[in-house]
RNA sequence: GCGCCCGUAGCUCAGCCGGAUAGAGCACCAGAUUCCUAAUCUGGGGGCCAUGGGUUCGAAUCCCGUCGGGCGCACCA
């Protein structure tokens, strides 16, 4: 790690050495809890350049008036060099102006950190495991599994960048129902490739085509031994063949995206190992697990109900609404039971757990959360544990809803989205709402090329800067930080937002929200458009400034650091920056 | 019936672990425009932050109720 420090990383280390000149001095009573602290640029800038709450934060503990404290504070605050201003307002705010050549010197500390610029520390080394994905291995992705995979994906590279290491993990639910259907389907595949006319794929099972080649593929290997077998001599040996072949398929799909996860976790291999039943016994023993007797479920009426004795979790006891079975009555695991021993297995390695669930598995999150606060709470210090929902896309095109079922087989799949409008446009778009918030796909207006479409926006951003370095070279100039302070007004304000890139790491990641970082490029990519504008109509704000060479140089080193921010925020996203468009 | 998510400008959405006068784009209105790179630019109007209460110095933000939309409510995964 560089030893260039970052404004605000400076200033809130300004601030922390002010307060311990304080209790230095006696004003404040030592030991006081500074988390709540904040440095920020106040809402409205008329307020100056940085505003900080301290005063207000630690007035009442330190049994001070706010104002007083914030008094004592200023005085040291004003004795630094780079502070021009330092005022009290409102209930104690203290706002702070800066000089221009402080804020100036930020653009050099951009070019010294380069990709590193908005890199933090604050993640601590900590392991964060991430999951997510973890479709079904029934057949290829689909839309539907877009959004969180773009969403886990770029988290994941955001909490790297913010200090923590990180496990990118993928769940494969390679045991159940659904992969002896999955098997059962291939079955038929299989039967098909041997020259048996199948006619139409029965209801119940998987008829998408994806299966073609699995059939022929298992037909190559196997000749005709398995056509006419009962099930029990082919199934288990089929499913692991077909789920193989999903999970070959998925690797591409996610490939696609520019998705490499660091593990594959195989529901089956846990249950093989005997997780789950350690989980029970380590569960029985403190009374969590019991045998008992669900009620039917309300609102709904089952016509197959009733009722029996099944090993029950106490999830009710951390707030779930009924206690959650882990095993059927026919003694293999449910979901949930294998779950809960997978979620205990992977809080064994890591120091906080994130899952990326979509929206549909909302009515599950109670009993997960359930599970891993008992697992790993026994000792009063529970794993941080957060599941993000991913909320539904809607498919577009020209406004029009695009329909998918997957059950008909006739669903859009993440491959064919991917390959009409682009990886980056995917990826992009996925993160330019919140992930809890329903989202419209449209495939026509991402792809388009206006101002409307963040997208290319933020992309034409670097290409400008590219385009304008490259003129400026042809002209004989080269960016340089050395004469920064020629920079002007409007200069300065742009500074000022780039600026701003560390904190928004670091306050994005601590939310587990990446898109945070989409919406700053959006917002820095304006005002860099806007600066560019300015240009239009007064040559002596253009970038190449023939009559003064060592201005049009320090605006050269203005545009290329915000290409190097605009590059360092889409690396988070995963989305390429393109030079030329 | 129950749980979770959402409700902010006409539209699409940011802002939400409390902080100062609530933001952006589109649309609308009024101007500018043969411009280094281009997919225009500048300015303006527009809000009971769904709604009713509560917590407090302070609420779009936290809590409770109501209404509206979405997702879910199996021994499925």
């Amino acid at each position: 790690m560089s030893k260039t420090q970052t404004l605000y990383a400076a200033f809130t280390g300004h601030l922390h050495a002010a307060l311990d000149a304080l209790e230095a001095a006696g004003t404040l009573p030592a030991g006081l809890k500074r988390g709540a602290i904040t440095v920020e640029p106040p809402r409205d800038t008329a307020h100056g350049d940085l505003s900080t709450n301290a005063a207000m934060v630690l007035a009442k503990p330190a049994g001070l008036k706010p104002r007083d404290l914030a008094e004592a504070l200023v005085a040291e605050l004003s004795k630094l060099d780079s502070v021009t201003s330092a005022e009290i307002a409102g209930p104690g705010f203290i706002n702070l102006r800066l000089s221009p050549a402080a804020w100036l010197a930020e653009l050099r500390t951009i070019a010294d950190l380069g990709a590193d610029y908005g890199r933090s520390v604050m993640g601590g080394g900590t392991t964060v495991n991430i999951e997510y994905v973890s479709a079904n291995p029934t057949g290829p992705m689909h839309m539907g599994h877009c959004r969180g995979a773009v969403v886990g994906d770029a988290l994941a590279s955001l909490l790297e960048f913010a200090g923590h290491k990180v496990i990118r993990e993928y769940y494969v639910n390679d045991a159940g129902g659904q992969v002896q259907v999955l098997a059962r389907s291939a079955h038929l595949r299989y039967r098909e490739a041997l020259g048996e006319d199948v006619g139409a794929i029965p209801e119940g099972l998987y008829p998408g085509d994806y299966l073609v080649p699995v059939g022929q593929s298992l037909a190559a290997e196997f000749g005709d031994r398995y056509a006419a077998a009962p099930e029990s001599e082919w199934l288990a040996l089929f499913q692991k063949k077909a789920v193989a072949a999903m999970l070959v398929m998925i690797r591409e799909d996610l490939a696609l995206l520019g998705i490499h996860h660091d593990l594959f976790s195989s529901e089956a291999e846990l249950q093989a190992s005997g997780k789950p039943d350690e989980a029970e016994a380590w569960l029985r023993a403190r009374d969590l697990v019991y045998d008992g007797v669900l009620e039917a479920p309300k609102g709904k009426t089952l016509d197959d109900w009733e009722a029996v004795e099944l090993p029950l979790f106490r999830s009710t006891r951390f707030g779930d609404d009924q206690d959650r079975p882990i095993k059927k009555s026919d003694g293999t695991w449910t979901y949930f039971g294998a779950d809960l021993a997978y979620h205990f297995q992977k809080a064994r390695n890591a120091d906080a757990l994130v899952d990326i669930w979509g929206a549909d598995h909302a009515g599950t999150v109670k009993r997960i959360k359930a599970a891993v606060a008992a697992m790993t709470g026994a000792d009063g210090d529970a794993t941080p544990f957060e599941i993000k929902l991913v909320q539904m896309v809607q498919l577009l095109r020209n406004g029009e809803p695009v329909k998918m079922s997957k059950r008909s087989g006739n669903f859009v799949t993440l491959a064919e989205v991917v390959t009409e409008v682009g990886k980056d446009v995917v990826r992009f778009t996925m993160l330019t709402r919140k992930p809890e918030a329903q989202m419209d796909f449209d495939f026509a207006k991402v792809v388009e090329a206006s101002k409307d479409n963040p997208v290319f926006y933020v992309q034409y951003a670097n290409a400008r800067v590219h385009s304008t370095l490259r003129k400026g070279a042809e002209a004989g100039f080269a960016p340089s930080g050395d004469n920064v302070e020629l920079l002007g007004e409007e200069e300065l304000e742009l500074v000022k937002l780039a600026a701003q890139f560390p904190r928004i790491v670091e306050a994005a990641a601590s939310a587990r929200e990446a898109h945070r970082i989409a919406f700053f490029l959006g917002d820095l990519a304006a005002a860099f458009h806007g600066y560019w504008n300015l240009g239009n109509d007064r040559v002596d704000k253009r970038f190449i400034n023939v009559a003064d060479g060592k201005l049009t140089e320090a605006r050269l080193f203005l545009a290329a650091q915000i290409g190097q921010l605009v590059r360092n925020g889409l690396a988070l996203l995963g989305v390429e920056a393109v030079e030329e468009m």
